[in-house]
RNA sequence: CGGGAUGUAGCGCAGUUUGGUAGCGCAUCUGGUUUGGGACCAGAGGGCCGCAGGUUCAAAUCCUGUCAUCCCGACCA
């Protein structure tokens, strides 16, 4: 960004640092502030706000897919979590315990949730027995712990809020259709709310999940080259279903087992938002899942007219849109910064001049472009810009992918792009977990996933040169 | 978990080298003047100097331990 678009001095500048950058958009933006226990932050209500749009596009995208919501217990006992030897293996480094009730020693350790797979197998095996009972299509949204040994507001907590969906079907196929059918919901919500352009794709075995049979992705790219897991759906087959006995009768009165699926995206999402839209004044937020789509901002407040046409204004403009008038005491350009902080998308400015030459000033905070508008047609206006500028931060989050996006042949370019630059890499790759371990080391990328778009990019795996099976994205992950 | 940095008012920091009883800017409160990109003047309030020990007549300052936060790495669906 231009320097002369640089308002607000209490951030640093990306390009400077872009870790501190991060930490301070979420503060000055009041989203979180930190608390006494490591790992663990408050929520606040801005914060909160924007977390509430999310959840509420993506429950009535689950509910239109025939999902329904329930609670599980927070404690898993031990012995339950052991069932399932993958999984507990995945787990077990990060769990936290309760060993203690009151002042009465456990009889056995609890483990706080890091995720619900067991809870809901347990009830599975209690409630389906039979092929009537099934589909079962069961979410939650609750919060989850997890023991992180570095901890980053939204992207790394230890505990943090999510959904978790999980359901059991009678057949595999029936199974995977829901893995995908999940995994699309995902992307669709980032497109169209969060306006960002996702990766879809297959984990590699040991990227997958702990437990399952298949892991599919979402992988975005943030501001800094850097991708982000933004959201997952793992295919189970029966491999739960047997570790919990999850059968059911079927109507050829064989008893069978069930397949499985388990789908998630979290808090972290917001981190996404903030890296991948978020500029040197701030947050810039997506119209879509903006808690205030516009503020008005009246100038001069104190002459005569001014605040009325503003309070009239904001009656006009709340039956459509969320809106907030900002008639603190706070000079104007206070006020310009303090939302342009908070990402809103559009602010208006109404003033003595404004209101006699019978207009106002809408300014779009994604790039600064000021447009006039008859103040007896702001509606119209306002509702343009926003759905001009959900779709342009769309398009620019896709270009400034295309940009960090790189396709290596070799080994030797491989190492090359990941030293000069952040991004994602393309390059083929063979399937075996060696080769994989081997970029790993030496050039420090993780595969982030195989995309259902493949390319044949060469038919040889970069590394070992062997006849590649696959294309793979690689990148640094946070 | 390893390496590094930092904990002093709500926030950002100075003071620590050389021990002497805590300061600056912003924010807050009061009054006045202001208002098209973080306004100005005057006044006021606010501190277990992260926590626990120790050395000393005296500790924000020196010593030991501990906790937390940030960065880098390892680890991490």
């Amino acid at each position: 960004m231009a320097k002369d678009n640089k308002f607000v001095k209490d951030i640093t500048s990306m390009d400077v640092d872009f870790a501190k950058w991060y930490t301070d958009v979420v503060r000055k933006a009041e989203l979180i502030e930190y608390s006494n226990v490591k790992g663990c932050m408050v929520i606040r209500p801005y914060g909160f706000a924007i977390w509430e749009k999310i959840k509420a596009s993506l429950d009535r995208r689950f509910k239109e897919t025939g999902h329904e919501n329930v609670y599980m217990p927070m404690f898993i006992p031990e012995s339950l979590l052991q069932k399932e030897k993958d999984h507990v293996e995945g787990f077990a480094p990060e769990v936290a315990w309760v060993t203690q009730g009151g002042n009465e020693k456990l009889q056995e350790r609890l483990c706080v949730r890091p995720t619900s797979e067991t809870l809901f197998c347990d009830h599975y095996a209690n409630i389906i027995h039979s092929y009537r009972d099934l589909p079962k299509l069961y979410n939650q949204w609750c919060s989850v712990v997890r023991w992180e040994k570095t901890t980053r507001p939204f992207l790394r907590s230890s505990e943090f809020l999510w959904q978790e969906g999980h359901t059991a079907h009678a057949t595999a196929e029936e199974a995977r259709e829901e893995t995908q059918r999940m995994l699309n919901v995902y992307a669709d919500f980032c497109y169209e709310d969060l306006a960002i352009p996702v990766i879809k794709g297959q984990k590699t075995d040991k990227e997958k999940f702990a437990g399952a049979e298949e892991t599919y992705t979402i992988e975005s790219l943030m501001h800094d080259g850097k991708a982000l897991q933004s959201g997952t759906s793992h295919y189970f087959g029966d491999g739960f279903a047997k570790a919990f006995d999850i059968q059911y009768a079927d109507k050829d009165g064989q008893l069978k087992y069930v397949h499985q699926t388990s789908w998630g995206v979290s808090t972290r999402l917001l981190g996404a938002v903030i890296m991948v839209h978020g500029d040197d004044n701030g947050l810039v937020l997506p119209p879509n899942i903006a808690p205030i789509q516009c503020v008005i901002v009246p100038i001069a407040q104190h002459k005569e007219g001014v605040l009325e046409k503003a309070n009239e204004l904001y009656e006009t403009l709340k039956k459509e849109f969320s809106v907030k008038l900002d008639d603190s005491d706070k000079s104007p350009g206070w006020k310009f910064s303090e939302h342009e902080m908070k990402g809103v998308p559009v602010r208006i400015e109404i003033g003595p001049k404004d209101i006699e030459a019978g207009q106002v000033i809408l300014a779009r905070r994604d790039n600064h472009e000021k447009i006039t508008a008859d103040i007896n047609n702001v509606a119209e206006a306002l509702k343009e810009t926003l759905a001009k500028m959900q779709a342009d931060m769309l398009e620019r989050a896709k270009e400034n992918r295309a940009a960090h996006t790189f396709v290596a042949k070799t080994m030797d370019e491989l190492k090359e792009i990941a030293d000069s630059n952040n991004g994602f890499i393309k390059a083929m790759w063979c399937g075996d977990l060696e080769c994989e371990e081997k970029i790993k080391e030496e050039a420090g990328l993780t595969s982030r996933c195989m995309p259902f778009e493949q390319e044949e990019i060469t038919d040889t795996c970069v590394c070992c040169g062997k006849k590649a099976k696959a294309l793979v994205y690689w990148g640094k992950a946070y």
